[in-house]
DNA sequence: CCGTAAGTCCACTTGCCTAGTAGATTTATG
DNA sequence: CATAAATCTACTAGGCAAGTGGACTTACGG
């Protein structure tokens, strides 16, 4: 399940990406335009800063922008961040890997080598998309609904 | 996240597989191989039997057994029954769609088209896995540790 | 250098979900 | 009828998701 906190993650992110780059913009700006509560916004927003994915400044005139062209921000790290691990069980995880309490031998075990499938699976779609990606589809889809006519 | 009783269920339904078709097995018997706890395997089993994948007949001699070939009982439909949609967001879930409450144009959404993907990779994975493919996984790695030295 | 607009930090809440447990009841077998 | 088994009902503890409230800090503009 994809949390609430990684989908206004991802929702700001891609505000931020659409707008022009290194435009600061307001938390209650993107609040009020994606329709996110401000305060849990602040909280997600704060997170993404210390992961080095956005700057802010503080004061009149603050605000937060990408750190880094939206080419360079993969979906998998963003959603690992707000919403850990990937894989289904810890005990398949590439990035953040703990034994399960209740298996005895973990290659005998046939539970995890099917999850260790889907985990590949999920980590293929979202480490191979950036915020790139999903803004450019935006426009492509833009221009086929405006010209394709 | 895979959740503990999805893996209970799972690792009870590979233990009943192993088993010699037709013959009805304890819970309590289940539990103690698969190190499970007794009650909580009562809830889980009770579930699946309802849900068809399983048969069960009370009182003295009575016990759990597959209700059908392990062929034909799927991985994605157990993790479906006991954890619910496979889907990361309701709103592409094919087999338990809902909108999201907080989406205006679902198609213009760009966070719902990538989780489109992630859940028919997923399901992928899990729908296309069935009881006996596991069950089988196990046989062919016993022979390869057993003979093939 | 002060007012004010912004981000930052800390503490708390509310409610639901997970992972159970306890105990009574029903059903079947020998 | 005793006993072994599943089944049903009810309850609980703890944790986490999704916030909210309020105080603090920083910086710009005048």
């Amino acid at each position: 399940m994809l949390s609430k906190k990684a989908k206004y993650g991802l929702k700001a992110l891609l505000y931020l990406a659409d707008q022009p780059s290194d435009k600061v913009v307001l938390i209650a700006d993107i609040a009020a335009h994606e329709r996110l509560p401000k305060k849990f916004l602040d909280m997600i927003l704060l997170e993404m800063r210390n992961a080095d994915f956005l700057i802010s400044r503080k004061g009149k005139g603050g605000g937060y922008a990408l750190a880094l062209p939206p080419e360079r921000i993969g979906i998998g790290a963003v959603v690992r961040l707000l919403d850990g691990p990937l894989a289904p069980v810890s005990c398949v995880s590439k990035t953040a890997y703990r034994p399960c309490d209740d298996c005895t031998s973990e290659d005998a075990c046939r539970i995890r080598r099917l999850m260790g499938k889907v985990r590949d699976a999920i980590a293929d779609v979202l480490d191979t998309t950036t915020l790139a990606d999903l803004s450019r589809s935006a426009k492509v889809r833009d221009f086929v609904l405006n010209y394709d006519i």
